[in-house]
This record gives structure tokens, sequence and C-alpha cells, in this order.
RNA sequence: GGGCUCGUAGUCUAGUACGGAUUAUGACACCGGCCUGCGGAGCCGGAGGCCCUGGGUUCAAAUCCCAGCGGGCCCGCCA
């Protein structure tokens, strides 16, 4: 016999059990609910029902005594996986039958292999996560690398769950920065990269920036001649802290910045050159069109080798430009116009998202508080062009056309746009989709002491983490195992340094900030993904020695309470996955991956495999042992971890 | 000013969706042990907590509700 999930087969037939007991032991009071936690020690057994702390109330007797009723009450000819069933201080605690339960666990992960722990879906759906969609101007740094480890494990989370999904990463190449980068890009020749393409671009797009933000202070402080002192006071200071820019990117790439220096001066007004790109780049106009998308696609390509890096692979590129170009975004305009929630103020067209809540009563439905006000959403600029959001409206609607569900991984700063954005879902009508496009948010990743800018050029890239974390495991492997060859050193430090940093990125919960510290993204030690990898390494190990499969079984010889633990941790990996992928808590597979390897590392400190007792127990062991490898080797795989045979 | 979010040992963190048991999870750092043993990236032990504060609901609150306090973020004709 062989289970998708073992342990809710036990908590099915303890439900079960409780369920006739109760109705047996107290036929005049109807129960609905019968609940069923986990024990706080496995002397209480391994599940437990609070169910007569309730009842007392109604039946105005002490709990201690309806439990032992309950008890009373089994029938025990049912029971299969349980043991037995205690009262205890008016808990009813179910204990499970080990030599069963061990049998039907080890049997079924031996038997479904990779494929255990991941029950399908009732109801598969198709689902498009978008992530990374890191704007093509700079390398991807790490305050962002957080967002394609979180979106690539959700995916991964989902497929296995059953779903159908797909990958998008949005690229915005419409909006002034694309231009500002394309315009410095265009000025210096369009040069070929010397180095990795976005790590190039980024420079470009730094130097460029910065030397048209000092232009633009500097006529502008020339034309204030009659502003107040207030105002120029600000001015010079904002003059004097760009200035400090400029000199610290002339001191760091000075070829490249006074070739850009001396190409930009020769323009009078190298703002409104950027601007006229911009708006020759929404009207499609063929250079423009050119010019973008190549210094665009230079860049994306950088992102792309960083993503193979990590494993990361995306099935859908989707350009903010084509919405505007196909008429798309002008259609979901005119259909928000006729909406009835859109108002004019001074030629500027806003959306007024506070009136669809109240018309449409949202309020409930989008889990908004009463005094909760949404400030109304600027749809169209004086000069007609538009915004953000605004062609996120017609690219969330094109989500929907090939997909039931749409997850967008962005930044908890968004929170506003996003909830913006699904009302406007609803203003036009799309109340499923409005349903379905759910924002997962995440806290940023900051550095200690130090804002990172990437306007400034302020960043510690993605990239330069994953080097030193491979130059560091490099280190480590070297230190540890100097008998290998330097191409498995080599091979080991990238699946251990980059496991290390994937592992550090999904561990927190997604509420919470993470302050990037090398100490922290690059541990080795327990609670790390090399940790995990090390215990998997060390089980592969274990049973290269063994030389053979045991053919039978034997798991009533598994009767210490180290392996009662660890059977129990494999049985539930199968909840554990279905949690993390209905609630979209990837963090859950980590813990649990560590969960798992630490108790493995106890038992195997404590009790030997290979020389057991008996030749049984030994068999027993090594069954154990593989599953356990097989299990880490699948939770491992959710969050995008390499798990190594050696290291 | 309004809203969102977070607050758990010196630092970091699990548990909070769905309230349960006289020991609240684990890591780092700290103190003390364990390598002729299946891989020491390991294991065992010690010390360290008014679960931000105050109320409320409940047989039962780190968990739910209310009111504060503290940090972060958002409230743009930026993205």
């Amino acid at each position: 016999m062989v289970s998708v999930n073992p342990f809710a087969d036990f908590r099915c037939e303890c439900e079960t059990v409780l369920a006739q007991a109760v109705k047996h032991a107290f036929h005049e009071i109807e129960t609905v609910a019968f609940p069923l936690g986990k024990p706080p020690r496995p002397d209480y057994g391994q599940l437990a029902s609070p169910l007569c702390f309730e009842l007392a109330k109604k039946l105005k007797r002490k709990p201690a005594e309806l439990a032992v009723l309950v008890v009373q009450a089994t029938d025990k000819s049912h029971f299969n996986l349980i043991e037995k069933v205690e009262a205890v201080g008016g808990f009813v605690n179910f204990y499970v039958n080990f030599p069963k339960f061990s049998a039907l666990t080890l049997k079924s992960i031996k038997q479904l292999g990779k494929n255990y722990g991941f029950p399908k879906t009732d109801a598969p759906k198709k689902i498009i996560v978008e992530h990374t969609s890191v704007n093509p101007l700079h390398p991807i740094h790490i305050g962002q690398a957080r967002n394609p480890i979180l979106g690539d494990s959700l995916a991964r989370l989902l497929k296995l769950r059953g779903h159908n999904v797909s990958t998008h990463y949005y690229v915005d190449d419409v909006g002034r920065q694309s231009s500002v980068i394309a315009y410095g890009y265009a000025k210096l020749g369009k040069p070929k990269p010397d180095e990795k393409a976005d790590h190039f671009i980024g420079k470009i797009y730094t130097i460029t920036s910065c030397i048209v933000e000092l232009n633009r202070l500097k006529r502008q402080l020339e034309a204030a001649t009659d502003a107040s002192a207030n105002e120029v006071a600000k001015l010079n200071k904002d003059i004097a802290e760009w200035t400090g820019i400029a000199a610290e990117l002339e001191h760091k790439y000075p070829t490249l910045f006074n070739a850009l220096l001396e190409k930009i001066s020769a323009d009078t007004n190298p703002e409104e050159e950027i601007s006229k790109l911009n708006r020759a780049y929404e009207d499609g106009e063929p250079n423009a069109q050119k010019l973008i998308r190549e210094v665009s696609e230079l860049c994306l390509e950088g992102f792309r080798q960083t993503a193979k890096r990590v494993e990361i692979f995306y099935d859908s590129w989707d350009w903010e430009s084509d919405f505007v170009w196909s008429n798309q975004v002008s259609d979901v305009l005119s259909k928000l116009k006729s909406s009835g929630f859109v108002f004019s103020e001074e030629g500027v067209l806003e959306f007024d998202a506070a009136k669809v809540i109240q018309d449409l009563q949202l309020r409930a439905k989008l889990g908004l508080r009463e005094e909760q006000e949404v400030p109304p959403l600027t749809l169209v600029r004086a000069d007609g062009t538009t915004l953000y959001t605004t062609r996120d409206v017609a690219y969330t609607l094109w989500k929907f056309s090939k997909a039931e569900k749409v997850i967008n991984v962005i930044g908890m700063e968004q929170s506003l746009a996003q909830l913006q954005l699904k009302i406007a879902l609803y203003a036009l009508g799309f109340n499923k989709q409005a349903e379905n496009l759910v924002h997962f948010a995440y806290n940023l990743v900051t550095l200690p002491g130090y804002k990172m800018s990437s306007r400034r050029g302020h960043y510690i890239t993605f990239d330069e983490v994953l080097d030193e974390a491979i130059k560091r495991a490099y280190e480590e492997v070297s230190k540890r195992s100097p008998q290998l060859t330097e191409e498995e050193k080599q091979n080991i430090a990238r699946f251990v340094g980059i496991g290390a940093v994937r592992y550090a990125l999904v561990d927190v919960d997604t509420g919470k900030p993470v302050v990037f510290t090398w100490d922290r993204v690059l541990n080795f030690e327990t609670n790390s993904a090399p940790y995990v990898q090390y215990t998997h390494a060390r089980a592969c190990s274990i049973l290269r020695k063994a030389e053979r499969a045991p053919t039978k079984l034997f798991c009533e010889e598994l009767d210490e309470q180290l392996e009662h633990d660890l059977i129990l941790t494999l049985a539930s990996f199968p909840d554990v996955f279905i949690e993390a992928a209905e609630y979209l808590k990837p963090n859950i597979i980590a813990d649990y991956s560590n969960a798992l390897a630490d108790k493995f590392n106890t038992f195997y400190n404590a009790l030997p495999v290979l020389k057991a007792e008996t030749p049984e127990l030994c068999d027993a062991r090594i069954t154990l042992t593989e599953a356990i490898k097989i299990v880490l080797n699948n939770a491992l795989n959710l969050i995008g971890v390499v798990a190594p045979e050696k290291m």
C-alpha cells in the first residue's frame, strides 16, 4: 500500500474515530468540527484533540471526565494506523502505530521517489507568476535579488502542486529612464560591451543620468532669477550633492565619464533630447524603436546570464512598449473613461478608486477597514502620455487572457499601486480577474548604514554576491577536502555558494526586511543550504558504503525515539508542501529541510546504520536513510538548491 | 496628518492564517565536552525570555479584538 500523504491518512483516521466516539458517547449533542493538533510532547501522542474543552460548556461537565468517556467510546476495531487513544487532562490523545506507520511511510517514499511529497491539487489552474521585472538599466542588485528567488520558488511549488504555471518577465522599457540610457549609449556611438553587458549598461546609465541631472539643475539655477532665496539654496544644495556624485563617478570610470561628458555637453538641452526620444518611442518611431530595444536587449542578455547561474528561467518576456504600440493601453483607457469612475482635473485624467470602492461595495472584498481611504490614481498626464500603473492595467488584462490566476511578485512598497490596479479591474467589470490577482509582497533587502540607489550607482550587484559566495565556498571546500581535484572543488564551490545565497534569501518571512550582511547570506553552518547539502551528501555516502538495497523493510525494528521522530518528519512532508503551495510560503520548505537534516544528523551521531546490532536493524536503517535522502532532495529542489551526492 | 506593515534572549529567527497541555522553536556569539568510529560544513551539554505596553474576549492568548508605543514603507503629471 502506498500513500501520497501518510500523515494525512493518520489524521483522517483519528478524525473518523473521534467523530464516531463523540457521536456514540453524547448522541444528544451535534458536533461539526473535530479539531486535531500536534501535542507539545511525544508522550502525549502524535495528534491530540481539545474537543472536550468545548463540549464541557454545552454539557456542563468537566473536560477530563468527558475525555475519558470519549476514549471509552472509541471503536478499536477500526484502528489501523492508530495504536491507542488516551485521555490526559481533558485532551484526547492519539498514538500512532509505528510499525504500520513506518512501513506505510517508507514504502511510499521508496516507491514514489522524486514524486513523493507532492500531492496534486483538485483544482488545477493556469497561473502566471510574474517576477523579477527589473528595469533594463543596470545590473540586478542584491536589493532586487530577493524577487527572482521568491518568484522562482513559488513557480516551482505551484507547478508541483499540479498547476499549469508560466513565468513572465515584464520589461519596463517605456519611461524616461529607458530613454536616458539609450541617449547615453547613442552618444557613445553604440559601443560593444567590453564586460558583462548589464554591468556595462549600468555604468553608462549612472554616468549619463548624473550628467543630465547636473546639467538640468544648473540651467534651472540660471533661469531662477526671480526665485526665492529658499529655492536657490535648495538648488545649490542639490547641485553640490550631484557634483559630489559626479566626482565619484569620474574617479571610478575616468575614460567613460569624460567621453560622455564631452558628447553630452555638445547638446544645449540634453533633457529635451531625452524627452523627444521618449515620445518618439511611445509613438513607435522606427529609429527610436531600434535604439531603445537594442540597448534594453543588451541589458536583458546580462540578466539572462545571471538568472541562469541560479537556475532561473522565464517562459515569457513581455515588453511594456508592445502594449502601448498595439493600442491595448488606449483601449483600456477609453473603457475606463466610459466606466464613470474617471474625472479630469487641469487636463489630467484621474481614476477615482474611492468611488469604485463605495459604488461597488468592495470594502469587505478587498479587506479594507472603514477608515482606509484609497487615493485617486493618475492615468494620463497633461501632455497626454500614460503612467506606469495605467499601462499595467492593460498588461494585467492581457495576462488574464492567458491565465486564470496572476501572481505578481513585487515589493511591498508598491502595495498601494497594486491595490489601485485591482480596483481598476473591478471598475472595468473584470471581477473574477480582480479576485484572482495576487500581489505577492515582500519586504526590502537593505544594507546596514547605506542607502542603495541605482541612480547613483550605489549598489552591490547580485553577480558580485554570487561571485563572493562561490569564492568563499571554494576556500571552504579546499580547506575541508584538499584531496579533491580542482574541477571537483570548483563544481562544489558553485552549487554550495549559490545554494547558500538562494537559501538565505528564501528563508526569512517575506514580511520582514532582510538586512544584507555577508555573514548572513554566506552562512555555511547550521540553518543554511550547505548544511542541508552536506547532510544529503552524508546520507549518500552511507548508502554507497552499504552496497546493497534491503529487500525487506523490517520497519518494526525502528523503535528508537529518534527514528520515530524521523519517520514522522518524513511523513509530514506532503502536509508542509501543501501549506507552502496553498499559502505561498516558500520559506517553510527551507525550514523543513533544515529540520529534517538536523534530525538526521542527531540520529547519525547517536545510532549506527551500517554497524547496527542486527542485519534486520541495519536494513531498516538503510531504508530510513534512503528515504531521508529522497525527501531532502525533493525539498531542496523546491527552493532551487542542488542536492549533491558528494561535497 | 492618513494608511499599510513589522515588534519574540546581546543579535537574528520559527510559531501568529486555524487560540490549547506547569520545559516558547532554532541559529550566531558565549561557556564546557566529543574525532583509531557510517563524511566534524557535524554532535552533546550549559547559560541567556515580563513573546513591545495596557486593556478586553475565553475554561485556555505569543496567537483573536481594542487602544497606545517604537521601527520600516506608502500616500507623485516617478517606476
